[in-house]
DNA sequence: AGATCATTCAAGCGATAACTTGAATAATAG
DNA sequence: CTATTATTCAAGTTATCGCTTGAATGATCT
């Protein structure tokens, strides 16, 4: 800084990019959208091992874009702020909208066949309210347990198969899982549609559903 | 993508994300926010070799951040759209929101005193109309030449002081430069203010003025 | 205090990125 | 067509990153 201030200045934006910018990180920030979550939650969701995962962790937090508290002998990661889940819906945003690479690795995760637009969740909460629709929470168990959408019913990928005879043929299906980063719910969809079902995306997941300030029953 | 298809997403992602994780780019960025530029142009203003600079506008081009065209033997680069500008201004919302060190880095700039807070654009714009403002660009004058605020003064840092005597000494002054990511007007408001003079910063700079649709004055 | 558990630190390895130098490509002028 | 100018490509060097392994810290429980 004495140097240059203005060289130091972008260092340090530099410093937060440079956080966004590996795979695994991004991972840690996903599960971290979903709510508050240990070292060793984190590494086993994400595949990695604990050391790394808790490197990881530490240059994100230097980045701000964590935080971190103990509790007993386990430290607690959670986002910094509404910030951090924007700075990464942008990233997704400019990616996709600029990416013709991303393009096609979503068309190919939809089969090849035109994937329909999401719904918004202002739609959906107002179909929720006149039962006009049937929620899918394709998330783990455990995401399902900590929070969830009122009336969804919890089910992974593989249990579409046993799950599609007890959904209703005529109804319109609507799947959501963790975000715009995740992509279970264009798999389920992709799954129902081929299944003759009309199902479509929700706008976003459950982090932005609850930013959104609308109601999350969590399991007693 | 056919090994794994979230992963091939999350690389996507990174890839943008790296593309702003070096500050030579983000020197470019800023650079061609103010307009579109050739690799000599942008190499010069940043001090870059030319194949180096040449180098980081390919990444820059492969995350989509910028595009080019080709006018005779030159290359003209620019931001692909306003999502690249959205983007770094939400890298520094976060970075100067939640880094103590950016916080330092600012504090030393001016000098150890508390900053005024900047002025907003409507509020500049309202006051340039009623004449009660004296405008201060302090960007280099080739910048200014292509595109100032109406009835603002070029200046740089090292003519400060001899332009200083030309100012009234009642008049606010608002300063300002590039950007949020170029640190001129910052100097030259803690310049001025050790004058004895009433100064004060844009909120922005000329692009996001420009961005504002708010009118800009080319030289002739 | 000693044992135990979760997390972090430290060292080492392979891969990747930034920068330099020198040559190759593309478009234009003579 | 040749020369010139602007940009890009390619090879090589140094530094940094991501990951692994093994040891060190810090808090709790007996």
């Amino acid at each position: 800084m004495s140097i240059s201030p203005k060289l130091a200045l972008l260092e340090e934006y530099a410093l937060v990019a440079r956080a966004l910018s590996a795979p695994a990180r991004l991972m840690l920030l996903e599960q971290l959208a979903q709510g508050e979550r240990g070292v060793e939650a984190l590494a086993e969701k994400t595949g990695l091992t604990i050391a790394n995962c808790s490197q990881h962790l530490q240059q994100l937090r230097r980045a701000a874009l964590v935080t971190s508290r103990r509790d007993g002998k386990a430290v607690i990661y959670r986002l910094t702020d509404a910030n951090t889940l924007t700075l990464m819906d942008l990233l997704r945003i400019v990616a996709e909208r600029n990416l013709a690479q991303v393009e096609r690795i979503l068309r190919g995760l939809s089969g090849g066949e035109d994937a329909p637009e999401p719904v918004s969740r202002e739609d959906l909460a107002a179909r929720i309210a006149e039962g006009s629709v049937t929620v899918l929470d394709v998330r783990p168990a455990d995401e399902y347990t900590a929070g969830h959408i009122p009336g969804a019913l919890n089910m992974t990928l593989t249990d579409i198969e046993r799950i599609v005879p007890m959904l209703d043929p005529a109804a319109e299906i609507v799947a959501y899982c963790r975000g715009p980063y995740c992509v279970y719910a264009h798999q389920a969809v992709t799954a129902l549609r081929k299944r003759g079902f009309t199902a479509r995306r929700l706008d976003g997941g459950l982090p932005e559903w609850r930013e959104d300030g609308r109601p999350v029953l969590t399991e007693a």
